[in-house]
DNA sequence: TTCAAATGCGCAATCGTTTGTTCAAATCTA
DNA sequence: TAGATTTGAACAAACGATTGCGCATTTGAA
């Protein structure tokens, strides 16, 4: 932008030092002892020339930037654009702005975006992690940037985090099943070493072994679409067919339709399907399907409260419970049927 | 962040001015005359104490904030967060950032968002407005910032436009539907004063009136769903129900089916319905909805395109196309039946 | 009347870079 | 060998703000 109007150009027209008109626009006049009648003027001008400070040279005095990092795996999955979008509302709320940066789970460019989220001064940074390892996170946090993984996390470091209970969603997700008559019940998993994953397998499992069950079977290797086909189709091939499958993602559940749908299978007659997440078209499908509900909005919330804490008040002691999971919800709809 | 090194500590530990040692790292050397020895010097402490430039204070000197400004209406409609994903690559693969905001589709928020916008010093604007008035957009634009509408733009001013060709889509899909022998075709609108909103109900109107029709009916106030089901609960109300549906987003469809559905109703059996917009998931609905496909990637990479031409050569002369329509495609499923 | 305190404001450094200009030393030219 | 040219690098001024400190005046108290 060319003529942006400078705190010069005010000082120049109100005849008082910049030092003053600095003063006066950032309400420090009582502490200074700026005469009311110099305010005046120099707030008439201020506005009347339209001036707006410059971000950038405030950032760089102030050794701070107001804006904060965001890295989640992928926009398009409206998991992440949800919490993207809450995120970046409550943010803004409080005077800070939102980098966002779309990782495409890949851990390599998460690295570097980071760098670059770095470079630009960010005052804090919440990140859902899309690889297995953390140091670059670990390395950022221990150096001082107030940071919270969201969604996805990591046990063995101190970094907060907030997370959906997903042992605990996908054990009672499983016993529903179980207590309809399912055994034979599949699991369509996602990327095998995110925290969710691992979480949402081992409640799974724990279920089944609870009910003296044993585990029927654990496939797949990503949270696509065609990662749940795949599976599907596999699974259908099988003599002792599963009764009901748990797809770990709605992503894997719209392949795992697509692929029960070409072998003629009627959902909940001949198969049952429940799945984690729930977008909104689930209650839109035919029949609508059963899914566990993460408190998305609670989850976004959390993690900036606990962002705020460590950027406003650095100084008080952390009393606050900074690794946090919520409960999710089951939302019962018509895709699981007794057997 | 606390210990970030500078290039003071690079010129200390190096013996040489912070001068060299800028022109050094920003590759001017050869212009400058720096020895390879202390070129190779400069450039081993630099990687030893891992130094990155702040870029508060490069953006500061140089005038320019390698960062774009994005503003959508709704990062929870797949369709823009969709746009923001492609938008964010693509602009962080030419080394900008993307400063992504999303407005709520409220016109006074989209206005303060790119005030804050300005005062970061964005060095370009993709926005889709969601209001009716575009002052604000005009006159960042005539102030020399590099600024392109997606999806929604204004006639009435110069600022550069990608977009859908709503018009043509909408009357390709009526047109569809009238020569299945529909001729009670209801049209369910979104916000009315939005350009795309605008030129499908033009759509819409314009072939039934080549097919002799007069239009049936056109309703609804926003894209939301649950404008979708109390139109559609109103229509099915009449003694003429409409025998076709044209939902004018995915959004309104999903309300219209749950509408439908709850009047004991079959789609297309009963009654037929498509919609614009394209989300993934309703190739997954029982039937498969009808729907036309917004060629989303082109139109996030024409707008990156145009954007980068103003930005990186303001000298050469607009040769190009900066209001550009691209063509949709119609993507038949199950969801129409001849009547 | 005198001096301390209060009032009102400006100087200049600073944040971390980039960059136009200058300048000494080394090398070349004739 | 003297002057011109090249080489290699540093000085210092920006960019647009914030802020510690200082310094006239004016006011108040004794």
């Amino acid at each position: 932008m060319k003529n942006s109007v400078t705190i010069k150009d005010i000082s120049r027209a109100s005849q008082v030092s910049i030092t003053t008109v600095s003063r006066v626009l950032n309400g420090l006049s009582r502490q200074y002892r700026i005469s009311e009648e110099t305010q005046d003027i120099v707030k008439a001008i201020a506005r009347e020339l339209n001036y707006r400070p410059n971000q950038t040279a405030v950032n760089l005095r102030r050794q701070k930037s107001y804006s904060i990092g965001l890295i989640i795996p992928s926009l398009s999955n409206p998991f992440f654009s949800n919490i993207a979008s809450i995120v970046n509302h409550e943010l803004r709320k409080r005077g800070y702005s939102v980098i966002l940066t779309d990782s495409g789970e890949d851990e390599q460019t998460e690295i570097e975006e980071l760098d670059l989220l770095l470079d630009r001064q960010i005052d804090g940074l919440i990140v859902t992690p899309s690889g297995s390892s953390y140091d670059h996170i670990e390395k950022a946090y221990n150096n001082g940037l107030p940071t919270v993984c969201i969604d996805r996390y990591f046990e063995a470091t101190s970094v907060p985090y907030v997370a959906t209970d997903n042992y605990q969603g996908a054990y009672e997700l499983t016993t529903h099943l179980i207590n309809y008559g399912h055994t034979r019940i599949a699991c369509l998993q996602g990327v095998h070493h995110v925290m969710p994953n691992v979480q949402r397998t081992k409640g799974y499992q724990q279920a089944l072994a609870d009910h003296g069950l044993t585990t029927y079977y654990i496939g797949g290797t990503n949270f696509s679409e065609e990662n749940g086909y795949t599976e599907t189709h596999r699974l259908l091939q099988r003599k002792d067919r599963p009764t009901a499958i748990f797809a770990l993602s709605d992503t894997i559940a719209l392949g795992a339709i697509r692929a029960i749908r070409e072998y003629g299978l009627i959902i909940p007659k001949d198969i049952s399907l429940v799945t984690f997440d729930n977008a909104i078209y689930l209650d839109y499908m035919a029949p609508a399907i059963t899914s566990i509900v993460q408190p998305v909005n609670e989850i976004a919330r959390v993690s900036i409260r606990i962002l705020l804490d460590k950027l406003e008040k650095m100084d008080i002691p952390e009393f606050n419970e900074e690794k946090v999971t919520i409960e999710p919800k089951i939302v019962y709809r018509d895709s699981v049927a007794k057997v």
